[in-house]
DNA sequence: CTAGACTGTTATATCTTATATCATTCATCA
DNA sequence: TGATGAATGATATAAGATATAACAGTCTAG
């Protein structure tokens, strides 16, 4: 036996997701995206308009890590904020960020695609249900 | 809907896994362990006298990142080195070792039935099979 | 015996995440 | 209406995890 701790669901939870997550890095490498990037556009673009704080609650990233955050896709050119009120920012996604969001998209599709066929066809329909339920509460 | 993105498995499996995670540390706290420091003591349980690379390929951690966590462990009194031949060392848990490990693997069989039962009973099986596969080619 | 690979180590850099604090602004309700 | 408490964005800072590069000593295979 080489990995005695293969038996853990928690441990091999944890191992699954590293080793997907490095796969997603690095088919976004050349489009100089992370994995969390394209986590906020997504979320921006099916809700255009969230605040800085709403974007932050949803994808579990404290307010104080989204300003250098937020600020660095601003900077990019991807992203817009625009005063709602005194305090909360609207997020929107520039037209370059529209489009460098579809070809994102493509690549996630990819990743995702590969990641389900890496599970055996007949348990395949499981796997969504599976991790929602490891989630667990704070799951949407 | 709340988070667009709970549709992808991939997205899904890293928010498992980091919500597992903040429980699992949380109920080592006590213990002054984390998840990684009990990992590294159930491998050297299992496989006494493990090298320090050997160990690190295994939990997938690079050599010079062992360094000063070998040192840490060592340091509490919960491991200690024996030299096997001019480079490398072997790991072996100390008695205290043993001890903390004890209490600390309660811990983690307590979390991962935790884990295990947030999902349904039904779908349980099907658990390790699927987070096996995720995990994919550099699984044991 | 020698060339190349391996081990542990040091130093360093980056990324991620967490905490504490602050000023401003909003919402509530007495 | 006016005061209190909560929310937002921001700043500074710290800690943890992970990655790379380089080095000296050691082993192994040819």
């Amino acid at each position: 036996m080489q990995d005695p701790l293969a038996r853990y669901p928690g441990y091999v939870l944890r191992r699954a997701s590293a080793a997907a997550l490095a796969k997603l890095n690095e088919r976004l490498e050349p489009l100089h995206l992370r994995h969390a990037d394209v986590a906020l556009l997504m979320l921006i673009d099916a809700q255009p308009g969230v605040s800085q704080s709403q974007a932050g609650r949803i994808l579990d990233i404290q307010r104080a890590n989204m300003v250098p955050f937020i600020a660095r896709l601003e900077k990019q050119g991807l992203i817009e904020r625009q005063q709602i009120d005194g305090r909360s920012r609207a997020l929107q996604l520039t037209p370059n960020g529209q489009s460098i969001l579809t070809q994102a998209r493509q690549r996630v599709d990819d990743y995702e695609m590969a990641l389900l066929n890496q599970v055996p066809a007949s348990l395949r329909a499981h796997v969504l249900p599976i991790l929602m339920a490891l989630w667990g509460d704070s799951a949407p």
